[in-house]
DNA sequence: TTTTATTTTTAGATTTGTCTAAATTTTATT
DNA sequence: AATAAAATTTAGACAAATCTAAAAATAAAA
């Protein structure tokens, strides 16, 4: 089956509002899509009828198996073209999500089994979030949070869940970003904030916020 | 200013028809278009209010100076992602061209530009055709027909005429394709057919018509 | 130069995705 | 449990891009 542009968008914020809650209700689809709720039920009517979705009315939605491949696909897509944009164009990784939102939905399977191979099969994209395999399979990642880190030991930025500009402006000024060697020396008990070391820069000291926000794994990919 | 899909399809088609004829008209229109003459003066109307036509109702139309560097812009993107395709993901020259039609209308100029500078500035695209520039420059290209060429002088094939399935399959089967090395041995008189050598292949012959599909450069980029 | 044929445009309908405003259902509160 | 508040859906409208069928303008033929 095909989908437009509109369809798959819907899908796939479906697929990010459903991990952790059991069903997805209309306002908060409609806030993720910055639309209005009249047009969310709208398309709900669309996508059941289409079978990507288990939807009863005034009660919530889920994709079902087929939505959740469909969703998986889109997801695919997107993170391997930011993986291109960042490693093959040079683009840096805040600034390349509007790009592979429109690349995203470029129909070939080909293509994007082409693009796979030329890439060299990557696991995660640039923002340390796993690029799905063409079954739809996602690559686990073992992530533990920066304020549960023992201290002195060595690890590597993998994600960062608030990707506000606020809050890349503010990574940016730490030298931090996906990829990046760091280490926690202490942890305040005052406000919980931490002095951290980042590769190739002085000790700095982040606040509690900043480090609930980034992620980071033990085993290199 | 913005343009949306079906907008830049027309300008692009528009400026297809217009090399040679100095107006182009309604009818030719629907039929590069695949659609109906209806449609396309609905469209017509849209952009001639856009400033991309000079548009008298019922005489013909063509661009206007900015309608020709949109059609330009739009053009380079196309060529750009052919060439993409087939040196860097691999896709046969004959391919590609229902993908670049997608990725051509991928917004950001930012994507081009590196995407430019990432392929090494081309001049030409996998069928030989010219590449504009940023600015809508246009390489000149030194072509000439295979029917015109002196015996025994090794050219490149730069672009072949008529890319119908059908051509591309004989092609296929002489081992021609853009960048083969290729001379000609021998001009019969009685049916204008060729005896060609292709590089690392048996000397053979192929048709007039054939031939006078087939263009070539001394000059290689 | 009429008449006929062709081309082009207009008028009105359709589909997709969106919206506002009103109606309905569910949830929360007194 | 009755009422108020919030969430959701329906009804009806709109813009974009398309279509068919009819009308208007131009070109070709008698």
């Amino acid at each position: 089956m095909n989908f437009s542009v509109s369809e798959e968008n819907y899908i796939k914020s479906i697929y990010r509002l459903q991990q952790g809650t059991a069903l997805v209700n209309t306002n908060s689809l409609a806030a993720e899509m910055q639309t209005k709720a009249a047009s969310v039920t709208d398309m709900l009517k669309k996508l059941s009828a289409k079978k990507i979705l288990q939807y009863e009315k005034y009660k919530g939605f889920k994709l079902t198996d087929y939505g959740k491949k469909v969703a998986l696909s889109v997801v695919r897509k997107h993170r391997l073209w930011e993986y291109f944009l960042v490693e093959k164009l040079g683009f840096e990784w805040d600034e390349v999500h509007d790009i592979a939102e429109e690349l995203e939905h470029i129909s070939s399977n080909e293509l994007i089994e082409r693009l796979q191979q030329f890439l060299g099969s990557p696991s995660f994209d640039p923002h340390g979030d796993p690029i799905p395999d063409s079954k739809g399979k996602i690559p686990k990642l073992v992530q533990l949070n920066l304020t549960a880190l023992p201290l002195n030991k060595t690890v590597t930025i993998s994600s960062v869940a608030n990707q506000s500009p606020q809050m890349l402006e503010m990574l940016k000024h730490y030298f931090i970003s996906i990829g990046t060697l760091i280490k926690v020396l202490k942890r305040f008990e005052f406000d919980g904030s931490l002095e951290i070391k980042v590769l190739k820069q002085p000790a700095c000291i982040i606040s509690e916020l900043i480090a609930k926000n980034i992620f980071v794994r033990y085993d290199d990919k």
